[in-house]
DNA sequence: CACCGGCTTGGTAACGATACCATGTACGAC
DNA sequence: GTCGTACATGGTATCGTTACCAAGCCGGTG
């Protein structure tokens, strides 16, 4: 049974393999492979068969040396898919890559500027037509760079400060605005903000949101309710039982993502954090959606956007400017994002 | 300011280029960039200055057609990352990938064989080292053909009918057998079932657990409480109230996965169907955890395993593959699963 | 002083696929 | 019957890189 298998793996066959087979040049069964017509009906079939009896792929690294060949790839560089917030902005990368018959390579740059540098180094290497990044940090050289070099690269949901470079944003700034100025409306003060450090710009926008909304309703934002920090979910349980620890604990959090709204979260359903009169618990309002929003026994206010949507948007950008010849300058867009409400009542039977 | 931009796109420099800028020739530039050893400090330094400069990276297609050279690629072929339980195998591929110094370029198969199969092919033309694929259905010809042609292969989660490739699973029929032994021993009957079509592996072992357990117990299936069927979110909260709505509801529902559960969940968690007295409502047994269900207002075991440390080992017995030359047996590994109880009781205060 | 050995450097060919051009064939038109 | 044209096929060169071999240079040794 097992005797006839080699031992050394088989080397892979080659098109001249298939041509040989077939009886014809490697230029006619190259014609019938790469289906630019011009080969005979008998001819095609005849290399056909051989090909699959071979079971024949084309080596995509050779085709690609030739100049003016494209390598079909598209590189994507996510921060993390730990979370799905990223896994929902690669899926909408990937649908558009398959529509424009692309191939998506992906890295994960777990936030890492210096990652992030190597493997736009790596993808590049590999002959990618364009590039889609979340960028780490806003300090990022590499990608100005590489964009400068003329590789076609559109930011998702992150811009970067200096380099021309296409975006594509969400409307952090507003939303927060209005969300946050809801509830300094309904006199919730002080508020605690949670949120990534202001490196990433995300974090920065949605701070100044935070900020905007203070100054609208003519309120000092309390510096000691600050909390710029990574969202490790350890450290963010901790700071938020110090918050709600202090003499005055803040009637509501901002949580600028969803990684932050899901651990303090954690801590107001803890058991023994009890708000006995209902209203003085406090209210949460978040960025970013997260799965069982909905079924979470607590009221919360989301600011959510559709992520794929995003996505799709950014790799369509890159794959615009891979279609066109000329250098045409950087564009920025934003996607709307609306506060939904969310969660059940807690004890309301 | 823009006028030094050039309006076609800027030709890629070559290792000749740098070669030239260093004042050396092309093998010793190759040499330097591939960090081969026996060259000179000083010619060393030139190169990379040059090679600095220019911007060059690689061009590793014209690499790879060498014979004998690497391409650094893992292919890996998941279902969909919608379901937040792949990020995570991914995840845990990405960083054996990462360990072993190769990339991964990711395909979704969204379920489809045919897509899965075009995949394999685009794959393996892009000259991957090895492929780690969660098969969408247990027939898949084009895997056996895959691993039969020599491509290092190892399938994750799911198993394949024929085909000699290396598996892990997860222990999806022990842990469903005792977890719904535990509920039949309550004396809880009759026990609904949701869970994929039986050409999914993993649904079928989960339902042969279920089964088994059944058996185990002395109690006959009853067929009208089970639903194979795909995990569309709309169906299967008609499918949960259709039971519920029975003259004999179900004692409990056993979710084959995490879209099942999470849909099952929010039918059980709506407030028309109140169960006035505690002890009637449904219990809900799930495999595959998801993100919150700590914090779900409803008491659920779920059968849980490491999502990530499966990704891993099957991406380390791709590695192995590749790293020995011989063809050996292949091998299937199963990870442990154990049912964990979470969420938080309803009204309980 | 001749020779040897080690070290550095460069020339050449080859990987697999395809663009370009040249050649061959068949058939219709005058 | 000859020529032209359209179509089918094949030969050759080339893409960027690196393995292999050859050659040059140096200092040391007999």
């Amino acid at each position: 049974m097992e005797q006839g298998a080699d031992i050394a793996r088989a080397r892979k066959p080659t098109l001249k393999d298939v041509a040989n087979m077939a009886g014809v040049s490697p230029m006619t069964a190259s014609r019938v492979i790469g289906d630019k017509g011009g080969v005979s009906a008998e001819m095609t079939r005849k290399v056909h068969a051989a090909a699959k009896k071979l079971g024949y792929a084309r080596n995509e690294a050779a085709r690609l040396m030739r100049p003016g060949q494209r390598s079909g790839l598209l590189g994507v560089i996510v921060t993390n898919i730990d979370n799905p917030y990223y896994a929902q902005v690669l899926l909408g990368v990937e649908a558009a890559a398959k529509d424009a018959g692309r191939q998506i390579i992906t890295g994960f740059s777990h936030n890492d500027p210096r990652l992030e540098a190597e493997l736009v180094r790596d993808l590049s290497a590999r002959q990618i037509e364009g590039l889609i990044v979340v960028p780490a940090r806003a300090d990022a050289p590499h990608l100005a760079a590489a964009a400068k070099a003329g590789m076609p690269i559109a930011l998702a949901s992150r811009s970067i400060n200096h380099g021309r470079v296409d975006t594509v944003l969400v409307d952090d700034i507003g939303a927060v605005r209005t969300e946050v100025g809801k509830l300094l409306d309904e006199g919730r003060h002080p508020i605690a903000f949670l949120g990534g450090e202001p490196t990433i710009t995300t974090a920065a926008r949605r701070y100044a949101g935070f900020v905007q909304a203070h100054t609208d309703a003519g309120v000092e934002v309390d510096q000691r309710y600050v909390r710029q920090m990574p969202s490790e979910p350890a450290a963010v349980v901790r700071v938020t039982r110090e918050l709600l620890a202090m003499d005055e604990p803040p009637a509501a959090f901002f949580t600028a993502n969803n990684r932050f709204s899901i651990n303090v979260l954690r801590v107001l359903l803890d058991p023994h954090a009890r708000w006995t009169p209902h209203s003085t618990a406090p209210r949460l309002v978040g960025f970013d959606t997260f799965e069982l929003a909905d079924l979470v026994p607590y009221p919360l206010t989301l600011i959510e956007h559709d992520a794929q949507a995003l996505g799709r948007l950014a790799a369509e950008l890159t794959l615009r400017r891979i279609n066109s010849a000329e250098r045409t300058p950087p564009i920025t867009m934003t996607m709307p994002s609306v506060g939904v409400v969310h969660g059940l009542q807690p004890n309301s039977s």
